[in-house]
DNA sequence: CGCTAAGGTGCTCATATGAGCGACGAATCG
DNA sequence: CGATTCGTCGCTCATATGAGCACCTTAGCG
C-alpha cells in the first residue's frame, strides 16, 4: 500500500520532524500544566487557535499526553496549605507515605517533585540540579521537560551511577537543552585545589552559568544523624568541629544551624558548589526531602528561607507544622 | 487556627466522603478517557454541568488527574495502525523498546497495557485478569480504575508475589470493586480433581462470573522456546505429545497451533481456568506479549481470533506485519 | 428564636471551542 | 505541462464552557 512502510519513521526535512514536536510539547505544556487558552496560546506562539487545538489532539493521539487517574487517600490538602503559609512558602506537596520504606518513601517523592518540576519549569527556565539519592530519584521519574539548559549545582558526589553528572544527563536529555556538568569531585582535598579547579576553563564555563540558574532542584541533609553526602569527606576531626558549631542541615553545600543561618566551617573552602548567596538569588529552589530524620533540617532549611518550594512526605510536614508552632510562640 | 487540623482528614458523614471521590473519579475518567462533554456529563450522572466542572477543578487540585508530557520518540502511528488493519484488531499498541532488556521490556508493556485498561475500562464493564509476568507489570503500573469488579481467570500459577490471586487482589483494590479469586491451582493431577473443584461453591462462585467478563487482559505464552506457565506442569511425555501435536501458542490456557486452532492436549481438562469458547464470547480481549521470542504465539493468537487488541514492542510487530504478509499470499 | 457566616448550588451572559467546509499549495502521475 | 490527489490551513456558525452572581441550606451563636 503505502511506501513509506519500511521503517515507520517518515523521511522529512531533516529538522521539521523535531521543530514540529517542540512546538506540539510547548503547546501541550501550556494549555495542560499553565492551564492558558488555546486562544492565547495560539497569539503567543504566533499560530492559529485552529492550530493550537489540532497540536492538542495530535499530542494525545501520538501519546504525548497521558493522563492518569488516581483515588485521592486523604483529604491532606489543609496540610500542605497550611505548612505553606506556616513557612511561607510559594508551594508544598505532601505525599502521604505512610508505613513505606525508604525506597518507597524516595519514589514517591521522586514521583511528586517530578511532576512538580514538569508543571513549573518553562521554555525560558535554566534548570539547577543539585545530588544526592532524592534528586536522583526525581530524574528517574521524569518524562519530559521544556527545551531548557540544566546546570549541575555542585562537584560529583555520590556512587557512580547516581552522581551529579549523570543526573545532569538524564534530565538534559528529557528536556532537549544543553548540560553544563562540573567535571570536579564535590569536595576536594584543601582550598588552594579549589581554587585552582574554579580557575579553569570547562569548570568556570558552568560556574558562570550560575546567575542565570532560575529554577534549582536540591535534597537536604541533615547532619545529625548522619544523612548528607558531605559527611563522607569529613576527616573526624571535621566531624568533630561542625557538630560543635551547631550544624544541623546541608543544603546544596551549604551548611546551616539548627535557625537556618549558615555556619562557616573548614570544609567551605573546599566545597565546589553553588554559594549561599548564589542560592538565594534562585528564584524557585525546590527542596525535596522526607523522613522524619529530616524533620529538624528541613525546619532548618526553610527558616533560613533558603528554598520556596518543598516536597515531602505528611509525617515530616506534620512534624514541622509542630515546631514551627513551637518556634513561633518561644 | 482551624480545629479540623488534628489528623489532616475531615471527619464527614461516615460514607459521603467516598461516594464524592468516587463520583469525582467517574467524572475525570468520562471526560479525560471517554472524551465525553462536560454536558453529557452531568446529563448521564444526573448532575449540573456545573458540578460537573467544579469537581473536575476539583480533582486536578487534589492530583486526581495527573498529566505527564513525553516526547514521542518515532512517529510509529503507522506500524501500529497496519498492524491493525492487517489482523483486523480493534486497537494496538506498539511500544519501542529497541535494545531493552527483558524487565525493561515488561515495565514497558505494563505501563502501555496499564494505559490502555485505564481508558477502555468503563463502570459497568468486569474485568477479568490472566496470569504472569506481564499481566503482573500490568498490574503494577495501573493506578486507578472504574469500579468495577474482577475476576480471575484461571487458577493460581506463578511465584507467590506474582501469581493470579495477587493480581486480582491488586487490581481490584486500584478499582474499588470486588475480587473474584480462584482459590485452587491452574492445572491439576487429574480431570477428576478438576471436575469436583469446579463443582465446589466457592470455586464454582467464581467461574459463574466468566460469563459476565467483559474486558480480559491476558498474556501470551509461546511453546517452543518454553514461554508458558503451563509448560511447568507437565511431564515430559506430556511435553512430547504437545509438540508432536504442533503447539505453538498459548492464551489463557488454550493451547493452539501456528494457525490459531486450538490443540486438544492431555492437559486440556486438567486446567482450571476460562474455555476458549467462553473468551471467544468475551467483547475485548486485550492481549499483552512482547519480544521477538513469542511472535510466532502472538501471530496464532492473533489468527485465530483470540484477541482484538494488542500490546506488544514495534519489534515483534514489525515481526508480525512480514509474517502476515507470508501467511497471506500463500 | 432570629441573625450571621460559610459552603454549596444553579443561573446569565460573554467567551472559548469544535465540526465541518472551501481555499490553497505541494507532490504525483499521466 | 496540466490534472489530480492529498494534506494543511483558516473561516463560519452552532455549541460548550467559565466568571461572576444570587440563592439556598446548614450550622453556629447570642
Amino acid at each position: 500500500m503505502s511506501d513509506e512502510s519500511q521503517l515507520g519513521l517518515d523521511a522529512e526535512h531533516p529538522g521539521d520532524l523535531h521543530q514540529h514536536d517542540d512546538l506540539l510539547i510547548e503547546v501541550a505544556r501550556r494549555y495542560h500544566f499553565q492551564e492558558q487558552s488555546k486562544i492565547d496560546i495560539a497569539r503567543d506562539l504566533g499560530i492559529s487557535r485552529f492550530k493550537t487545538a489540532r497540536l492538542l489532539t495530535e499530542a494525545r493521539d501520538r501519546g504525548a499526553v497521558r493522563i492518569t487517574l488516581h483515588r485521592p487517600r486523604e483529604r491532606w490538602t489543609g496540610l500542605a496549605m497550611r505548612l505553606k503559609q506556616a513557612y511561607g512558602l510559594q508551594h508544598v506537596v505532601a505525599v502521604n507515605m505512610h508505613g513505606a520504606s525508604m525506597k518507597q518513601l524516595r519514589a514517591g517523592l521522586g514521583r511528586e517533585g517530578a511532576l512538580l518540576l514538569q508543571q513549573y519549569l518553562t521554555n525560558e527556565d535554566v534548570l539547577g540540579v543539585g545530588w544526592g539519592r532524592t534528586v536522583k530519584a526525581i530524574a528517574d521519574q521524569v518524562s519530559t521537560l521544556p527545551k531548557c539548559n540544566v546546570v549541575q549545582l555542585g562537584g560529583i558526589a555520590g556512587d557512580p551511577g547516581e552522581n551529579s553528572i549523570e543526573l545532569v544527563r538524564i534530565l538534559s536529555s528529557h528536556s532537549g537543552g544543553r548540560a553544563f556538568p562540573l567535571y570536579a569531585p564535590l569536595v576536594v582535598p584543601n582550598e588552594d585545589t579549589a581554587k585552582s579547579l574554579k580557575g579553569s576553563p570547562e569548570i568556570s564555563s558552568t560556574l558562570d552559568r550560575f546567575r542565570d540558574v532560575s529554577v534549582a532542584v536540591v535534597a537536604v541533609g541533615s547532619w545529625e544523624p548522619p544523612n548528607s553526602q558531605l559527611r563522607m569527606f569529613c576527616t573526624r576531626d571535621d566531624r568533630a568541629a561542625m557538630t560543635a558549631a551547631g550544624v544541623k542541615a546541608e543544603i546544596c553545600g551549604v551548611l546551616l544551624d539548627e535557625d537556618g543561618n549558615e555556619v562557616e566551617t573548614p570544609l567551605s573552602p573546599r566545597i565546589l558548589a553553588m554559594t549561599s548567596s548564589q542560592l538565594r538569588r534562585v528564584p524557585t529552589v525546590i527542596a525535596v526531602a522526607g523522613h522524619t530524620s529530616k524533620t529538624e533540617a528541613i525546619h532548618a532549611v526553610l527558616r533560613g528561607g533558603f528554598a520556596n518550594m518543598l516536597v515531602t512526605d505528611t509525617q515530616v510536614a506534620r512534624e514541622l507544622l509542630a515546631m514551627h508552632e513551637r518556634t513561633a510562640t518561644e
